[in-house]
RNA sequence: GGGAUCUUAGCUCAGCUGGGAGAGCAUCUGCCUUACAAGCAGAGGGUCACAGGUUCGAGCCCUGUAGGUCCCACCA
């Protein structure tokens, strides 16, 4: 009994049933297999407090893409599935659920509240997977990790005891970026700047033996009283004398001196720094130099300290209004103006973070980053597009040391622990431990590692490591990562030296980066502006298949693209299309049993359109490897639409009609639709999962899967040049002779005869072979093939092509005067390509210089359009 | 201040190693032709930002200019 496609494709029917069986198959599960090459993907584990947005969309479907097609060219294709912890995010979430509930997370007390946070984990933490889900990834969710996961943190604590080891991670007071809401350190990389309107204020400082003054400017007044010195450039003629000299401090009246620096720019305002080493990395700087005290004066959520009582428990900003009266009301403030800043801010909150001295733990970075530079120059990773190397060089050329402590309890514990009585500090893989000096139970920092920390280790600590598996070794370096570029410091970096370090490999062999997803005016999508689309809306409404379709097509590697409701809709258009050309063709197979022709048997169509999807596999396989995922299905999308549905299909139709009566040749027309059916269908396989599973498995009901099946190889039998020549040129003429009905308002219903005439007798014959297969779609009575004009009406209408006039007599429905309009726009089309190619081949520059190919392919041109040019000029004489 | 990237049809974008400008959407004209009106057949529409240069030949390579976007950077 063959089987039949429901009327109307069904999206959402399919996805649910077909995941659920590929699930059931293990189709998505990988092995180590030593008979296949591996090809492996890890996931950018998204974080469990995520919701699917548009950047995992995309991002996971060209994972998916890539990973469908190395699965179908016989790899064994692992991709490996996780969630991240997202230690600020998560504990920031769970944090505010308490407090709703009126319990801080000090009420708890460290163990409670992380049982609270796994709490949240379970119940939420999977929302974002199950999402992946409907979009069609073909991960191994047997293999599913987590960031926290037992594993993972076997692997962070000793890549932490290694490099402490080797001094590449230290403990010390550093001046560290400071978010005073989420109450702990953040990296270089988690600061965002942004420009903010602000003021300049004019500040005097006198001089303790009252013989003079400095003036400066400040956009932090509040700091003032952390100051400890006020910096000159050394060459600076003008604060020579001063160099040296104490001030008094206004509103504080301590005695700073004045110091001088290289720091200091003289160009800038008045040239003179005020130094407060607590409050600003360069004063920092400026004060180790110097040897200047560090007053700190702010707390940690950003409040004045009470050293300073008239100010004390003000935060910053109030405290800023305050000292500024003050000042003011003391004489000190000269001026204030306006005047911009760029302003770090807390990547998560957004807060403005306040520079601090505190004493957190450190990664080295120099030495990490000098062999992750040289990987990516010798060509061991390789980026896509190739010129994100240079953001990747940048970055690494001018890092500095990563702040890896965090002060909150969410996360992979630091593995130090402290002696409370006599200071010792001991890094360990245990889980606790006693002083090697005075034998006492030790204390665990109570700080936690930056999340990036053990995402660094994603490619690794996944496949076993620091076991040795036979993951490890199997999948290890993985193929492709893929990613945005916004996120290429905070992840791949790190990766990339976290692999060469501990594995002495590079993590992956090519980063495919990829843009992001805007709105439709260009704008990002976020939370504040609203202007977000729910992947779960698209797919409800238009198809999983139909949402993968619109994030690959219309764009190239690493580049931003615009969201439209209207090219998902053009997407399910194509799936829809897809949908009907397979329901058409099962609707005539029946269930006809087909033999395979003899290729010699098949008709010229049928050996096009097979020459045709043969070029087709081989051009998508090579546009796929080099990830030219857009091009390749583009180049799908206009072969199944345009030349297997409007083109083969229509002309087979009449053989298909004639079933009964020339059952060879409907055999023959219905294995080549079968077979160029399937493999289009399998070319597309990766981009629209669902839909092409459901036709395969309902044509081919004794496979059970397309995404088990072999990839479309190039195969020589089925080049075919000739039949492709022919073909084409019977498609020219056809165009010709629709254009000209149209032109004329012929109606459909009206047949007219048409006549080929060719004097080249090879073309003939190629033509007899294969006319009347288009004889419907000229809306031809009959369609003759000659050698010369016998017997056509002088009135014919004709379209003209190189090696054949086409006519065709349309009696009293002629009009002449539009007919000798549309030869004399041909006629001058054909001038300006006759003055073009001879303009060339009359360049003695050209005809000496150019490749030898190249000027043949020209003289072949001319030829070609001499010849037409007579022939229409023949055609207009006779009007 | 440094760097990257973009500027192609009304809109959104392709155009991969230099060799006759493409797609989708939109617009216009015909069609309910028995797979598909989510469709079919046709049509119009572009000095490829600008100025130089290299080349027989430039949307593509080089230099500069203008504008947009993004990233990095300690100018108080």
């Amino acid at each position: 009994m063959a089987k039949e496609l429901e009327k109307n494709y069904n999206p959402a029917d399919i996805e649910k049933r077909t995941y659920d069986k590929w699930q059931e198959k293990k189709y998505f599960h990988a092995e180590v297999n030593r008979e296949k090459k591996p090809f492996t993907i890890v996931m950018p584990p998204p974080n469990i407090t995520g919701q699917l947005h548009m950047g995992h969309a995309l991002d996971n479907t060209l994972q998916d893409i890539l990973i469908r097609f190395k699965r179908m060219q016989g790899y064994e294709a692992l991709w490996v599935p996780g969630t991240d912890h997202a230690s600020i995010a998560t504990e920031a979430k769970v944090v505010e659920k308490l407090r709703k509930e009126g319990i801080s997370k000090e009420d708890l007390g460290r163990e409670k509240f992380l049982e609270q946070v796994w709490d949240w984990k379970k119940q939420y933490g999977g929302r974002i997977v199950e999402q992946l889900k409907k979009i069609g990834s073909s991960c191994d969710w047997d293999r599913e990790r987590f960031t926290m996961d037992e594993g993972c943190n076997k692997a962070v604590k000793e890549v932490f005891v290694k490099l402490y080891n080797k001094k590449l991670i230290y403990r010390g007071e550093r001046i560290i970026n400071w978010c005073p809401v989420c109450l702990t350190s953040i990296s270089d990389a988690e600061v965002e700047y942004e420009d903010q309107a602000g003021h300049f204020w004019h500040l005097r400082y006198k001089t303790t033996d009252g013989t003079g003054y400095i003036d400066l400017a400040t956009t932090r007044p509040e700091t003032m009283l952390g100051d400890t010195a006020v910096a000159v450039n050394p060459k600076d003629e003008r604060y020579k004398d001063m160099v040296g000299k104490m001030l008094d401090l206004p509103l504080v009246h301590r005695q700073i001196p004045i110091i001088a620096d290289d720091y200091v720019d003289m160009e800038f305002g008045t040239g003179v720094v005020k130094i407060t080493p607590a409050h600003d990395p360069n004063d920092f700087e400026v004060g180790l130099r110097h040897n200047l005290e560090i007053i700190n004066v702010l707390t940690e959520d950003a409040k004045i300290v009470e050293d300073y009582p008239k100010y004390a428990g003000m935060d910053r900003y109030e405290a800023r209004k305050a000292i500024v009266a003050d000042l003011e009301a003391e004489g000190a403030l000269l001026k204030t103006e306006d005047h911009a800043h760029n302003v770090g801010t807390c990547y998560r909150c957004h807060t403005t973070v306040e520079p601090r001295v505190s004493k957190q733990w450190f990664v080295a970075m120099k030495s990490l980053a000098e062999p992750a530079i040289e990987a990516v120059k010798q060509g061991d990773t390789k980026f896509v597009p190739p010129h994100f190397d240079k953001t990747y060089y940048h970055w690494l050329e001018g890092i500095r040391d990563w702040c890896i402590s965090r002060q909150l309890w969410w996360g992979h514990r630091i593995p130090a622990f402290y002696c409370d009585d006599c200071g010792e500090m001991t890094v360990t893989k245990e889980e606790s431990c006693k002083c090697p000096k005075c034998g006492k139970e030790m204390r665990q920092d109570p700080d936690t590692l930056d999340t990036w920390f053990s995402s660094a280790l994603w490619p690794f600590s996944t496949l076993g490591w620091p076991e040795k598996t036979e993951e490890m070794d199997y999948f290890y370096p993985t193929s492709t990562l893929v990613t945005g570029y916004d996120i290429i410091f905070f992840w791949v970096i790190r990766m990339m030296f976290s692999g060469l370090e501990h594995t002495g490999s590079v993590p992956f062999d090519t980063v495919l980066i990829h843009g992001l997803v805007r709105d439709s005016q260009g704008r990002k999508m976020s939370k504040s502006l609203g202007n977000g689309i729910d992947p779960l809306e698209v797919i409800d409404k238009y198809g999983a298949d139909a949402l993968r379709f619109t994030l690959v097509t219309n764009n190239a590697p690493g580049n931003d693209m615009r969201f439209y409701w209207e090219r998902v809709e053009a997407s399910r258009n194509f799936a829809n299309k897809v949908w009907n050309a397979s329901r058409f063709i099962m609707m005539h197979l029946g269930d006809r049993e087909i033999t395979e022709p003899e290729y010699d048997s098949l008709k010229v169509e049928d050996k096009w359109i097979l020459s045709a999807v043969n070029t087709l596999a081989k051009e998508v396989t090579e546009n796929m490897e080099k990830y030219e995922l857009g091009v390749a299905v583009q180049k799908i999308y206009d072969f199944v639409w345009t030349e297997f549905c409007d083109w083969y299909i229509e002309f087979v139709k009449p053989r298909l009609f004639a079933k009964e009566e020339a059952p060879e040749s409907a055999n023959a027309a219905f294995w080549t639709l079968r077979t160029v059916l399937i493999h289009s269908l399998k070319l597309l396989h990766p981009y629209m999962p669902f839909i092409t599973e459901e036709i395969f498995c309902t044509l081919q009901s004794e496979e059970e899967s397309i995404m088990i099946s072999k990839w479309p190889v190039f195969q020589e039998a089925w080049v075919n040049e000739t039949a492709e020549k022919t073909a084409e040129l019977m498609k020219e003429i056809t165009r010709g002779i629709r254009n000209i009905r149209t032109e004329m308002n012929v109606a459909n219903a009206r047949k007219a005869q048409v006549y080929l005439v060719t004097d080249d007798a090879e073309v003939k014959g190629r033509l007899e072979k294969i006319a009347d297969s288009f004889k419907h779609l000229m809306f031809a009575s009959e369609v003759f093939v000659q050698q010369d004009k016998t017997g056509i009406e002088e009135n014919a209408v004709s379209v003209v092509t190189k090696e054949v006039t086409a006519y065709m007599p349309l009696a009293d429905l002629v009009d002449f005067e539009k007919e000798k309009e549309r030869l004399a726009k041909e006629k001058k089309r054909l001038e300006g390509e006759l003055k073009r190619v001879n303009g060339m081949l009359n360049n003695e520059k050209f005809m000496s210089k150019a490749p030898e190919q190249k000027i043949a392919e020209e003289k072949e041109k001319l030829l070609k359009y001499q010849n037409m040019m007579a022939k229409v000029e023949a055609e207009l004489k006779k009007l």
